[in-house]
DNA sequence: GGCCAGGTGTAAA
DNA sequence: TTTACACATGGC
């Protein structure tokens, strides 16, 4: 099966999900500028712990660009441990948020590629989470990329690939909407947070389960 | 006790 | 261009 080969079509997808499921009401934050520091937590971590280092950033009032900026390395590790990699993300937090005034006027100013490279020289700024920042936080027409989305793609349609050719494949079959967009990434999360290629075939919960391959197929 | 979680940067093959 | 590895805590 080939990219173009498609099952069901990524916006019947969207429909069914959304069917299923509801709206999920993301991202999960209060500002654009915490939506940023969930993003870089969150990185091979679980959002449950990422809640935690974010209470407790919030209960020692440092969770804003101005705190943080100023902050001590040691105050924000001590915060975020639960979040793990916590000397490596205090770090980058640190800079992104003395980055993110002149971020903030790029979001007003630039077009979604130009703020899109911006994002991506912070250090600890990839493109999953340059691409969350833009969506999420700054409302830009694009989709990120996860490993759940890697490994429902493969699921679903039977082939997986790079970062690039999966987020083209989804926005080329998407309306270039952030609002839609916003929440198909949400829905597929909490699809892959129930699906099933960890219970194997017998999932019942699955709302697209008949489109899905066996389990088995190589993961990415 | 082992494996993995909404990745990224760096260095070596 | 691809692959390997470090970074680290907490849940199951």
């Amino acid at each position: 099966m080939k990219p173009g080969d498609v099952r069901i079509k990524p916006t019947e997808l969207y429909s069914s999900l959304l069917t299923v499921f509801g709206p999920q009401d993301w991202w999960p934050a209060r500002t654009g500028f915490e939506v940023a520091v969930g993003a870089i937590l969150t990185q091979q971590t679980s959002w449950k712990n990422v809640e935690k280092a974010i209470r407790e950033l919030r209960r020692k009032k440092l969770l804003t660009a101005k705190k943080l900026a100023i902050a001590k390395q040691p105050a924000i590790e001590s915060c975020i441990r639960p979040a793990g990699f916590y000397k490596q993300k205090a770090r980058r937090i640190r800079l992104l948020a003395q980055e993110f005034p002149r971020i903030r006027e790029s979001a007003k100013k630039l077009k979604l590629p130009e703020l899109r490279t911006e994002l991506l020289e912070l250090d600890g700024v990839g493109k999953e989470t340059a691409d969350s920042v833009l969506l999420y936080a700054f409302d830009f027409p694009i989709l990120p990329i996860d490993a759940y989305t890697h490994r429902i793609t493969q699921r679903i349609y039977g082939f997986d690939g790079d970062y690039e050719e999966l987020r083209l494949f989804y926005e080329s079959r998407l309306p270039r909407d952030p609002s839609i967009l916003n929440e198909f990434h949400a829905l597929l999360v909490e699809l892959a947070k129930r699906n099933c290629w960890k219970k194997g075939p017998d999932c019942q919960s699955c709302p697209v389960m008949g489109e899905c391959k066996p389990a088995g197929s190589k993961l990415k």
